[in-house]
DNA sequence: TGTACATCAGTGAACGCGCGTTCACTGATGTAC
DNA sequence: TGTACATCAGTGAACGCGCGTTCACTGATGTAC
C-alpha cells in the first residue's frame, strides 16, 4: 500500500503522512482502536517509528486524524448510498427514500466497519453537535428540508427532527457495530426504526406512504 | 474501602473478589476502561497482583465482571428512577410519567457516569437482545405494556415499541457519554425524543397528553 | 481444651514483551552560482 | 551543464516504563483427634 510518488527513492517515502493515516485507518479496521500505536503503524507503512514523528506530534495527534478520517468516509459512505437511490416520480417517494437511504447507510457502515464506527465520533471534543459542520450531520438536514417541503413533517417537530433522527438510528447503529443485535434481526429492527421515525414525522392525521 | 470480614487479619483479605470488582468499577468509573488492568486494580484493592489469580483467570474475566456489574447497576438506577415517580389519579399519566422516568434516568446515568456507561454492553457476547435477561430491558418491556394497557399504544407498532424506544434513547446517551452534546442542550434534546418515541407510539389520530 | 496438619489465600521476585519517545546520524533532494 | 551545500525525511539504537502472568514461598485458618 505504500506508493512512493518519486520512484527509484527508498529511502524517501515521498507521502507518508498520508499513508500513515491510511494504514493506521486499516489497522483500526481490522484489529480496533486499541491496535493503533506508533509502532504497528510504522510497521504496516514500511518505515522506522521515527520516521512518523516527522509528521505527527504524538500518538494522541494521529489518533485525531484517524478519527477525523473515519468521520469523512461514513459521511461518504451514506451520501454514495443516497445518490444510487433511483428517482421516481413522486416528490414525497423520492424524499422518503433518500431519507430512508441515509439511515440504511449510516447502519450498513456500522455493519461493515464496527470498529470504525466506534470510533468515528471519539474525537470531536470540544466541538458539539450544533456547530457539527460534520458532512452526515449535513446531509441529514438536507434530507429532512425535502421531507419538510413535502408536507411529511409536523411544523411541532421539525426543529427536534434531526436530532431525533439521528439519536434513533445512531442508537441502533452502536447496537450494531457492537454486535449486540442478531445478524437476522438488524434488517427488521432498522426497519421498525424508520417507520418509527416517519411516524413520529407525520402530521397529525397519520402516515402518507 | 477494603473490608477485612475476620478483623486482626491483616494477611488474608476476606472478600478480595468482590472487593476486587468493586475496586475495578471505581477505576473505570475515574479513568475509563482502559485503566482497568490487573496490576491497577490490585493496588487498589491494598493486595499484590498475583493474589488477584485466586479469583479471576484472568484480566478478561475480570474485564467481563465489571462489565456485568455495571449493566446491574444501570438497571438498579433507572429501576430507582421510575419509584420516585409520585402516582397521580390517571392511570394513563402513571404510565407515561413511568416511561419517562426510565428514559431519563438511562440518560443521566450516562451522563454521570459516562466511562461506566461506555462499558456497560461491552461484554454480552454472544447474548443477543432477545434472550437478554438484562434488568433495564425487562423494566422497558413492563413500562410499554402498561402504556399498552392505557391505549397509548398503537396496535400496528407495539411489536416494534421497546426496540424502537430503546434505540432512540440508547442513540442520545452514547452521545452524551461520549460528551458530544453540549450540558444544556441534553435537556432539550432528551424531552424532544421522549416526545418524539411516543408521537409514534400514539394511536393514528394523534397524541393524547 | 490442646495439638498436628492439610488447605487456602496471600506474598515477592522475576519473566519477557511491546510500548511511546529521544537522539545523533545519514542518505537523498533541490537550489544557488 | 556541473558542483557545493543547506535542507529535509528518513534510520537505528537506546531509554525507561508498565503491563499480564508464573512460581516457589509463607502465614493464617479450620478441622480431626
Amino acid at each position: 500500500m505504500l506508493t512512493p510518488l518519486r520512484k527509484g527513492s527508498e529511502y524517501h517515502h515521498g507521502d507518508l503522512g498520508h499513508a500513515a493515516i491510511r494504514a493506521a485507518r486499516n489497522l483500526v479496521d481490522r484489529e480496533g482502536w486499541n491496535a493503533l500505536g506508533i509502532r504497528r503503524v510504522a510497521e504496516v507503512a514500511g518505515v522506522t517509528p521515527a520516521a512518523l514523528y516527522r509528521h505527527f506530534e504524538n500518538l494522541e495527534q494521529l489518533r485525531g486524524e484517524v478519527s477525523l478520517q473515519v468521520r469523512i468516509e461514513l459521511g461518504d459512505f451514506i451520501r454514495a448510498r443516497r445518490e444510487r437511490v433511483k428517482t421516481s416520480r413522486s416528490k414525497a417517494t423520492n424524499a422518503i427514500l433518500r431519507f430512508e437511504a441515509l439511515g440504511e447507510g449510516y447502519v450498513d457502515f456500522a455493519r461493515r466497519h464496527p470498529r470504525l464506527f466506534e470510533v468515528a465520533f471519539l474525537h470531536c471534543d470540544e466541538k458539539p453537535i450544533s456547530e457539527f459542520s460534520d458532512l452526515a450531520w449535513e446531509l441529514l438536514q438536507e434530507s429532512i428540508q425535502e421531507l419538510w417541503e413535502c408536507g411529511l413533517l409536523d411544523k411541532k417537530v421539525k426543529d427536534a427532527a434531526p436530532m431525533f433522527a439521528w439519536s434513533s438510528v445512531h442508537g441502533l447503529a452502536v447496537l450494531v457495530a457492537q454486535r449486540a443485535l442478531l445478524q437476522r434481526d438488524q434488517d427488521l429492527v432498522l426497519r421498525q426504526i424508520m417507520d418509527g421515525v416517519q411516524r413520529s414525522f407525520a402530521p397529525n392525521s397519520g402516515r402518507s406512504r
